[in-house]
DNA sequence: GTTAATAATACTAAACTAGTATTATTAAGG
DNA sequence: CCTTAATAATACTAGTTTAGTATTATTAAC
């Protein structure tokens, strides 16, 4: 069972090699190809959903390509796993019907979610500058 | 994003019940439909595998039915996860290629790691008895 | 030997994942 | 204002996984 899928996994090195290659504001699509070799349509969906989700911004027409929206130190890596898988439920489906009849009191619905919280918080204290710095 | 896949949790509510009804060792599908409503021949597959897993034990034949091959105490919920859904594993494929060309020393997948250390011992401390008594 | 149970195996439909293809739009710069 | 170099939008597709169904075989009790 993987954690992190692959869309999240690319725009995580998309993001890293532009936190990276920080003195050119804008990037293109080429440029993160040639340095991380990704599949190219693919990539751009990725990045097209990164514009969606305010992290990217992206720009047209000749000298165009993408820049962040953000500092790079303000991107958790929970908003991108986010972005591309959702929010990360560790409590979902579980225990319905009349094994657990009441919801709100199951014991064990609290303690994964206690689990999803301290995870959650770990995953807030990495972001893209430091993975940049780190990897 | 759904940590727990479905048949993971039919699996638990299935063992829940049996664990509750424990004065009758040998438990029939049917006595587990009747209590839960889940579609009977996909949750025959589920417990043939909880067999295969060493989990449960099946009895053919008149009377038969299911029984548990272990304590409930000693059935954590990571073996049910893992049965179903593999290991989990919170480091897989992130920042391969340029971005991080050394994995071992690649710091994220460290953290990542500590991380997945922690959900993995909360979650063997939940066990099929320690549910049937909570939830 | 009938009946009431599981076992094994194979099939299928729907959803998701990963990726591709096509056409449109935009902005720079001569 | 036209060419060029970039992204945008949209739709398609192949492969895999998930969830579930169907069929036939086996076994043990009485």
């Amino acid at each position: 069972m993987n954690f992190i899928s692959r869309d999240t996994d690319y725009a995580i090195r998309a993001l890293v090699f532009m936190a990276r290659s920080s003195k050119k504001r804008i990037i293109t699509v080429d440029e993160i190809i040639e340095e991380e070799d990704l599949p190219e349509r693919f990539l751009r969906r990725i990045l097209q959903n990164l514009v969606k989700e305010k992290i990217l911004v992206s720009h047209k027409g000749k000298k165009g390509g993408f820049s962040f929206s953000k500092a790079p130190a303000d991107i958790k890596l929970t908003d991108i796993i986010e972005a591309f898988q959702g929010k990360v439920d560790l409590t979902n489906s579980l225990l319905k019907g009349k094994i657990c009849p009441n919801v709100k009191k199951c014991a064990l619905r609290k303690r994964l979610k206690t689990i999803g919280g301290a995870v959650g918080k770990e995953l807030k204290g990495i972001n893209i500058t430091s993975l940049s710095r780190e990897a």
